[in-house]
RNA sequence: GUGACCGUAGCUCAGUCGGUAGAGUCCCAGAUUGUGAUUCUGGUUGUCGCGGGUUCGAGCCCCGUCGGUCACCCCA
């Protein structure tokens, strides 16, 4: 046997009937969204390298260490995108779409992080997200968290916390981390090793380290909280106003820091401890200065974006099940003069009913072997065409399932092929 | 990037002290049967992830590599 292929690490297949979720989740997401009128844009998966550096930030671990960057054959660096933000301020940019104006849209696709892989994290996983542009105040932040909280509600994962807290404008946040690395300074030999590395290159990030010694180390130091400037912390008051007038429940974790740097002021994360270490489901904030940062003129902006290997993890924790899926109806052909009637008469059921879900049997065999491949497609009929049915022109139709009713499996009745649609029809989903 | 554990039939797994591979399930055929359940009989399925090394001999020991799982790190 020739050699078999292994699929590359951190890159998985969707198979059915996994894909059934994937797609129920998708079809709650696009519903929720245009829900609150925001439009969908499809951005590319590949841009250049330079626009990840320039808006996630040039010392993150993402841009240095964890990006899956190529030349192409004219030598350009290109990267496969990391995250989505980034492309959708370029693509709204480049097309005159945020100068003085209102933009609500969303996007849902593949990303692509260079990580060792484990429960919740893969090397090409997927994200939904949304962004809106030209609003500064608070109320728009409150809209995207609602959506954020009505879209897991659809999509029947319980379970999650919402925690918030504000980085303040550019200037508080510079003012902060200089209190800040002067206080960890001064304790500098009581945390542990790569909360003294982030005090060096990141130190906004020794925040949220889960070290006890360090979480020890930062209950007395100053928080970001207390050093916001009065307008942030208006913003911050109102956010908190506007979600609890939504009945939004939420806690304010003054540790909560976000590692793109493109974030300001208000940012939020839905967490759950159900899926292990990566128990972030849903994650954003607003970023006013990245516009400008990418070549715009000043623009407000607030997004987020939620994983959606983690969103299906708890899905599947929590029981959830995509709409039925399997076929209504199974057909049994028997002889060659049956089976191409059996493909005929397929594509006229097809026709008279469009959400009809058929399955014909390909390739003969025996009835008992067809009808228990019928059986296992999880059809609820199996229909069957010998040459007695040809030749009178009607079907065996027979019952593969208990009826809600309760009726015995082993039902059957004999109909022509007119009466045929109308059998079949009573088994359609209602819409 | 660091660490730990794992990789044997389509699937779930056994495989002792190193002696050229086994069970259940699935699938196929037949019998029974009420045309698919059950029961019975028989049968097919393996470069033991891949490549080296040690050995008379490797699924088993050693090294490397690819893939999986989990944690750190990072983050959705």
């Amino acid at each position: 046997m020739a050699h078999r292929f292994q699929s590359v690490r951190g890159f998985n297949d969707v198979l059915p009937p996994d894909s059934a979720l994937w797609q129920h989740l998708h079809a709650v997401a696009a519903r929720c969204f245009s829900a609150y009128g925001y439009g969908e844009i499809r951005l590319p998966l590949v841009e250049h390298t330079a626009l990840f550096a320039r808006s996630i930030g040039e010392v993150t671990d993402i841009v240095e260490k964890e990006m899956f960057t190529f030349q192409d054959r004219e030598g350009d660096s290109l990267t496969l995108r990391p995250e989505g933000t980034a492309s959708c301020v370029r693509a709204g940019l480049e097309h005159g779409l945020l100068h003085n104006q209102q933009q609500r849209f969303w996007y849902a696709g593949p990303m692509f992080r260079h990580e060792r892989p484990q429960a919740g994290r893969y090397r090409q996983f997927h994200q939904l997200g949304v962004e809106a542009y030209g609003m500064a105040g608070p109320d728009i932040d409150v809209e995207v968290i609602a959506m954020s909280a009505r879209l897991l509600r659809a999509l029947g994962i319980a379970g999650v916390r919402l925690e918030i807290n504000s980085l303040g404008s550019s200037e508080t946040r510079a003012r902060y981390r200089t209190a800040l690395i002067a206080y960890l300074e001064r304790h500098v030999d009581a945390l542990d090793p790569d909360s003294q590395r982030r005090l060096q290159r990141n130190p906004l990030r020794v925040l949220d380290a889960k070290a006890p010694q360090t979480q020890d180390v930062l209950r007395a130091a100053p928080t970001l909280l207390d050093a916001l400037d009065a307008e942030s912390r208006a913003h911050f008051d109102a956010l908190r106003q506007g979600l609890e007038d939504m009945g939004i429940p939420y806690t304010v974790n003054p540790h909560l820091v976000r590692g793109l740097d493109y974030y300001g002021r208000t940012v939020f994360e839905w967490i759950t401890d159900q899926l292990g270490a990566q128990g972030t489901v849903c994650a954003g904030g607003r970023y006013d200065g990245l516009v400008e940062q990418l070549g715009g003129a000043p623009t407000p902006a607030v997004g987020w974006a939620s994983g959606v290997e983690r969103l299906i993890l708890l899905m599947k924790a929590q029981g959830v099940t995509a709409p039925e899926a399997a076929p209504h109806a199974y057909l049994c052909a028997l002889g060659e003069a049956a089976q191409r009637q059996a493909h005929r008469l397929a594509e006229h059921l097809r026709d008279v009913l469009p959400t009809l879900r058929l399955v014909v049997n390909a390739g003969g065999g025996k009835l008992a072997a067809q009808l228990k491949r019928a059986d296992r497609s999880g059809a609820r009929l199996a229909l069957i065409l010998g040459e007695a049915e040809l030749a009178a022109a009607n079907i065996q139709v027979k019952s593969l399932r208990a009826t809600p009713a309760g009726a015995t499996s082993s039902q059957q009745q004999t109909l022509t092929w007119t009466e045929l649609p109308a059998r079949l029809g009573g088994l359609l989903d209602s819409p």
